[in-house]
DNA sequence: GTAGGTCAGTTCTGATTCAGAACCAAGTCG
DNA sequence: CGACTTGGTTCTGAATCAGAACTGACCTAC
């Protein structure tokens, strides 16, 4: 994006490190346990110079570390950090949307909760009322970080 | 994507649609109530012919409805659909990824229940054991459309 | 009734970014 | 030794994007 103030938004923030054609896919990746530079390439079908520098930035950014696997020949793998790790429910929200409205009703994967094997899914909580909710019950207001005037 | 294969995977089907530097901020002004072209032209600071693109694909893949709202001059608003609308657990999921690892701890804006006014939290629900939980209990398996081998 | 303004675009041009291929370096295997 | 693997870098042409100017339909004020 042109614009060279600080976002004053999250979504922004969020689309700064992860708002290209490749790291969405990327971090995919990496969640589905990829680790290693070919790996990603051939999987992705990137652009090796491509694939370089978003690694970069995302180890950059703290949602990927490089770290050595192998001495000798020195050979690293990128792992999630807890940063990346945290950006579970987006790609799992993306997943489920993809699912929903553009598969034939075909999930090419589900997602269950570990413990039972049931397939997942994913709400609005609100601890105070104790109860889960939609989309249609959101309300937004203007939080600490808001600008002055908006 | 390069790749003229059918994905076969929901995340990527997903970024087909939502995966260039645009959309997904213009759908994020969408769930704030803008409508209008100008209106996305300014607060985006998008050059013109992108936006035209943009909400011409969005209108095309079913997410986005151009909408007659005046006669005399002919003028266009871009609405959510249903399908628009469903994308809301993925812009929440970016949002307050932002908000906890790209801000300094102030976040521009708070999503709150509508009903009680508190904000709301994400979490993945098991309907069968009628728990929710973290991403650290989710698994995954083939779905109905997985591919028959990988 | 015409000058200026708004809205929703389209058309052009130069700057960025991307894809694809080749190349490179360090090490391993046969 | 020579081939192969991994993890890159460098180069070049293609696609995409930004920015500005232009268009056209209509509206309002003078």
């Amino acid at each position: 994006m042109g614009n060279l103030e600080a976002p004053d938004c999250s979504i922004q923030a969020s689309l700064d490190v992860l708002g290209d054609r490749w790291t969405i896919l990327i971090l995919r990746d990496a969640f589905r346990g990829v680790r290693r530079f070919e790996d990603f390439r051939k999987d992705l079908d990137i652009a090796r110079p491509v694939l370089t520098e978003r690694l970069k930035r995302l180890v950059d950014r703290g949602v990927l570390v490089r770290q050595l696997y192998c001495e000798r020949p020195p050979r690293y793998e990128y792992r999630l950090t807890e940063m990346g790790m945290a950006l579970s429910p987006a790609l799992v929200a993306l997943m489920r949307w993809g699912d929903r409205w553009l598969s034939d009703g075909d999930a090419p994967t589900v997602l269950v909760h570990d413990s039972c094997g049931h397939p997942l899914d994913q709400q609005f909580v609100c601890w105070e009322c104790d109860e889960t909710f939609t989309q249609y019950d959101i309300a937004s207001r203007p939080g600490p970080g808001a600008s002055a005037v908006t």
